[in-house]
DNA sequence: ATTGATGCAAATCGTTTGCATTTCA
DNA sequence: TGAAATGCAAACGATTTGCATCAAT
């Protein structure tokens, strides 16, 4: 993802364009699923004063935007993710390691049958799926 | 749930039973997916001098036998279950409010689903979904 | 110029740990 | 009796808040 895309993606939610939250989204973008203190780490390559109450308010203003998203694990620690299409995660809970699943006639497959299920005194809004596992390819 | 089969579900675990330990576990059964806190209070009620870590430790140890369940939402409290039976929740992220919801089809479906589908590098072991909407009825 | 972004330090909150004491099996 | 359960206080770690300063629009 280029320099522009980034940009584009906070100024169209009408956030300012300072390096920081560049450096903030393209470390969300490249890190798989990454903890508030990954993405500190990879923010300090570039800005090695930068601090961890910038990053931690920033992060939760790009959620709040829905420019990046808040990924719970069984961890007490938050992870990110800037995937906007649809889609659900596969989950090691050994090793805490979260890689995304996308896969159209499953989400098809949910949609339809919650959508046709009336679920007494609940309004159904979404779905999500953690798939839990084991990765065999580490 | 009488006092009986609480002793039991402590016992078969080869846990001691105390009566900290049944209170602990009413509690969790009785009360709808508890916070530590509301588990706190609740078993204070019995045993007004009950140490925070006391119960947090055993909380752990009942987990830890699989006797009770931790059940994560979207805020950084752990909240716990003690249904043994496969189920899935429903969850309101505005009021953190959990309910269990369980479903025969959908659990078949589900599980049949993933048995065929191979994911490449991916061990599947279980599947957990959350329903994510309003609860209308309260 | 105004509002939002940042740094720094301190605070918060849920949860855990260490250690001495008690209690169940 | 020996291992597990408990209380207390202190530690911990991730995240948040307050406030002053700085910078993007």
């Amino acid at each position: 993802m280029d320099s522009e895309a980034l940009k584009k993606r906070l100024s169209e939610k009408g956030l300012r364009i300072t390096g920081r939250r560049l450096a903030l989204l393209k470390a969300v973008i490249e890190l798989n699923h990454p903890s508030a203190d990954e993405i500190i780490a990879c923010i300090r390559r570039d800005y090695p004063d930068t601090a961890t109450a910038t990053v931690y308010k920033a992060l939760n203003v790009l959620a709040g935007r829905k420019v990046i998203f808040k990924v719970n694990t069984e961890r007490d620690v938050i992870r990110y993710d800037a995937v906007t299409e649809p889609h659900h995660h596969l989950y090691c809970p050994e090793i805490d390691k979260i890689r995304d699943y996308r896969d159209k006639v499953l989400e098809m497959m949910l949609t339809t049958y919650f959508e046709k299920k009336k679920i007494s005194g609940f309004r159904f809004e979404d779905v999500k799926i953690q798939i839990i596992g084991q990765f065999t390819d580490l």
